[in-house]
Parts: C-alpha cells; structure tokens; sequence
DNA sequence: GAATTGATGTGAAACAAATCACAAAATATG
DNA sequence: CATATTTTGTGATTTGTTTCACATCAATTC
C-alpha cells in the first residue's frame, strides 16, 4: 500500500544539529566546555531550549559544571549513528546532482555518495570521483554496499518511476528535490526539499516585512518566525 | 544591531505551497473545481487542514460548491505577489550556484536570477544565460534592478562578509546555503539551506524506524513526523 | 417550496511546543 | 564547613497548532 509520505525534521532535531556543528566549531578553537548560554548565545536560541532540547535526547551535563564538549559530540555521534559510515546513493546527474556529488560536506559528515545513477549514456561518461552507472546496475550497487539512503534529483516527471525502483530495492529513505510528492509505503522516509519553495517563502516574508510601518504590527510579523 | 536569524517556514504555509502546486497540476488536467477532501487526498492532510490552512490565509470557498481552482490561484498569486516579478541575484558561482543559476523552475514563478557574482575572475567567464559579475558591481546591479532577496552559495569562510555585503546595499532576504548562522540586522530575514542536515535527519530517522520492531512503537515513532 | 444532502468555516477541545520558574546539585567563598 | 553562587534539569504554565464538532449555507430532491 503506497501513500504520499512527507515529513519535515522536527524543529528540535533541527537545532541539535545546529548545537553541533557550533560545538565542532568551539572545539576548534580550543574550547572545551560550555554552558546553556553558550550555545544559546550562538546559535540564536534560548538557554533554556538548549537543556529543553538536550532533555529531549537525553543529553545530560554537570550541574553547574556545564557540558564538556567531547562527551556532548560523542554523544551527538551515537544519536546520529555517525560512529558507522553512510552509504548513499544519487540519481540523476544532472545539473543540481553534478554539483551534490561534489560536494564534500557529506563525506566530512560520514556520509558518502558511494555511486551515482542516470539513464542517459552520455552522463554516465562524466569524470569525477564518484562513477556514474546505468538504471541497470541499481539493485546489484544497492545491494552491495547496503544501501539504505537515497538523494533523488531527477526532472519531476521521472521521480515516481525512479522512486518506485528504489523502494523495490530496498531503499528506507530518500531526500527528494523533484517538486513532487512521492508515493511509497509508509515506513519509507521522504524528505522533500523544494527550493522553489525556499526562495519564494524569503520573498513571501520580505514583502510582508515591507509592508509593515508601526512597531506593533512588527511584533505580530515576527510570531510567524520561529527560532 | 546585528544578530543572529534563523527562520523556518510555517508549516502551514509550506502546505499552502504543495496546494498551490496541486491545484495547478489539476488546472492543466482540465479540472475546474476542488472540495478540501480533493486537495486532502492529492497532499496528504486532512481535509480540516486544508481549510483551517485557507482560513488563516483569509481564502474564502462556496459552501457545497468548493472552490474554483482559477480564483484560488488567483488569490494565491497575490498573496505570494506572484504577479509582480521578482529580480534576485545569485552570488558564488561554484558547483551550487551553476546548477541554481540554470533552473528554470524559479524563473516560471516569476523570480529572476538577474545577475549572478563571483570573486573568481576565471568563473566570470562562465558561458551562461545569465552574467557572472565581480563582486564590485553588486551595488550598482542591485540598485539597477531593485532587487531585495539574493541566494548565497559561497564557501562557508566567506559566507558573513558576503551577507554584510549584500545587506549593506539593500537586500532584505537571504537563502543562505553555506552551512553558517549569519549575523544581520533583525529586518532581515534569513532562511537557511543545509543540505547535510536534511541528508543526516533522513539517516536518523531510518535508523529509528529499522531499530522498531513492534506496532506500538512506530505509532510512537510517527509522532515524530508531521504531515 | 419544504426537506435533505453535502460542503464550508470556525469556535471549542485536544494536543504539542516553547517558556517560565524553581528545586537540586556542584562548585566557590569566607 | 556553612553559606553563597552558579548552572542544570524538569515540572508547571503559556503559547501555538491540529483536530473535532457542528452551525451555516447552497444546491438537489421530492
Ligand atoms: N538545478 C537546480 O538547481 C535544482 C534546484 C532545485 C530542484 N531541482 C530539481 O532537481 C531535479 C533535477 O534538476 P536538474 O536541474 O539537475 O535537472 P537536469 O535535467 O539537469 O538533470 C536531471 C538528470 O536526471 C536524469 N534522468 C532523467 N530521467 C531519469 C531516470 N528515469 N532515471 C535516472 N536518471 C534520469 C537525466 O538524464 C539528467 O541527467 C529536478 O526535479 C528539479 O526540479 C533542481
Ligand atoms: N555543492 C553542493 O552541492 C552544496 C550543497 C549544499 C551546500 N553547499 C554550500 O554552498 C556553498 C557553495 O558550495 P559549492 O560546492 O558551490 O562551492 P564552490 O567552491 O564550488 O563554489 C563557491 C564559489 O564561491 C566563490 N566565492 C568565494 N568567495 C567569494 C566571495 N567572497 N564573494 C563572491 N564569491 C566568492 C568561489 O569563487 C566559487 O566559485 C558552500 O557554502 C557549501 O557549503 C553546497
């Protein structure tokens, strides 16, 4: 039974990803311990959101000692299966998938692009790191490097057909830029990111913005923004 | 004053996005008229949602009679002032950026790359539809074009002196792809793009899912995931 | 043209997320 | 070592969002 799955990361899961590359950060720096307001302070939240959101994941600190940062990204590590590494496979190398395959924050991150996918014959003679196969050799890749984890980046007419192929073989999760809502059955993870969308919404906000004279009603304006 | 912004869009505006893309979809297969249960189905809410989403957006239907698919468009265009053209421009012509400055998605919403800006002189010389200006011609492209939301793909390094940049000469909006809070004056609104975050929260959430065996648990688990 | 049906629109209720407030614990101070 | 200080961790409260429930209206049926 397939149905459209769409699923937006939960704000809090947002904001400990943010802590985190804040904590790589500090590390970096040579800092080794923080306290709520640390983070707070650098990530544009609350002190108390902070240890909200840690309560959330179960991150415990000191009490009054704060938090060192090596057993916060350890933990961080663990929550995120970062300790594994991640393979992922790209369909569609086009234009956005060309420039995602180059892309070296992934592999930095544990997660790596392991093959790339397109059905037109000429791509697949493209030079790069990663190769780019035919739609043919899907399964035996995916099986072969167990590949849970997919990036969808191919024209939006494709994406369902594509889609279907994945789940077939076995793919648990796909991060889909096709603006299309997938339909897969319900224990596969979409995560669709529309960049349209992205852009128009900063467009949609800023005229808002602009529209608006007195101080009160910007008050009102900023209840739509969440940090 | 500069600080941090972050924002996220609302979630109900995110889904007044996937109707409008519905609805068009519907338009070019002929259809004339929807109820709240069809854009329901098409999206994956619930037909409650559908209307408390227009409600909020001050979008008005026939009682029994639903509503006409080309004054909802209507109504949408204005309320995203899609009938008003949108000059942006695009700064960091690497990898990113290319495969941004060609899609042509954004420019069939009205929004323009007018200009796109590198500091690499080799890269200005990008054949393209759209020009590759030096960085010192931002001011006189944005005045010329009076442009107001610009999209960020440079190194993470360069990212904050860009946006100081950028917001020096008048932009009020900022898709920031460069994994970086950045700091701005509260007027401006940033909307930041990670796309190791939206990859790594795809991996988390598959890890949990093959982690649950039983039935009670995935209810639990799906919680997690809004629709 | 009264009765029935089917859809909208919106308060009320239920649920979820963020903020507040403070007890508890660890450290510092005198 | 008793007291003051600082920071965590979490119930309680507030705020925000989604779902429910139903009055309202428009079309259709009899
Ligand atoms: N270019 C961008 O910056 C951008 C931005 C946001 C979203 N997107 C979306 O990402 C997707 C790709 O965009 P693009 O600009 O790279 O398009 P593109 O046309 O440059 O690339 C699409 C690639 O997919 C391949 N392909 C087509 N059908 C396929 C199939 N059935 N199986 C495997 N491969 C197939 C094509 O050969 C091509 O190489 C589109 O859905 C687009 O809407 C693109
Ligand atoms: N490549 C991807 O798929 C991808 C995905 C997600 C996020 N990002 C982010 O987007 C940004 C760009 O990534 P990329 O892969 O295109 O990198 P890139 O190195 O290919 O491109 C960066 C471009 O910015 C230009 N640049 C550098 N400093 C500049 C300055 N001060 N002013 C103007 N231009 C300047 C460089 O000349 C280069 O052309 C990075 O922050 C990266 O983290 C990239």
């Amino acid at each position: 039974m397939k149905q459209i799955t769409k699923y937006v990361i939960k704000n809090s899961l947002k904001r400990i990803f943010l802590y985190r590359s804040c904590l790589v950060r500090l590390k970096m720096m040579g800092v080794e311990k923080v306290f709520s307001y640390t983070l707070a302070n650098e990530t544009g939240v609350t002190p108390d959101q902070v240890r909200k959101d840690f309560s959330e994941f179960g991150i415990k600190g000191n009490k009054r000692g704060g938090y060192k940062i090596n057993e916060l990204l350890d933990i961080m590590e663990n929550l995120f299966h970062r300790n594994k590494d991640h393979n992922i496979v790209l369909i569609g190398m086009g234009n956005l998938g060309l420039a995602l395959s180059k892309y070296s924050k992934f592999v930095q991150r544990n997660m790596n692009i392991v093959a790339t996918f397109d059905i037109d014959p000429f791509k697949q003679k493209i030079r790069s790191d990663i190769t780019v196969y035919s739609m043919s050799r899907l399964k035996e890749i995916i099986d072969r490097f167990r590949v849970k984890v997919a990036i969808l980046a191919v024209p939006e007419i494709s994406a369902q057909e594509v889609a279907d192929d994945l789940v077939r073989h076995g793919i648990k999760g796909i991060v889909n830029f096709a603006p299309v809502l997938l339909k897969v059955p319900p224990d596969v993870i979409i995560n669709n990111v529309n960049l349209c969308d992205e852009l128009e919404s900063v467009i949609y906000y800023v005229h808002k913005q602009l529209k608006v004279e007195g101080l009160k009603n910007l008050e009102i304006l900023y209840k739509d923004m969440k940090y």
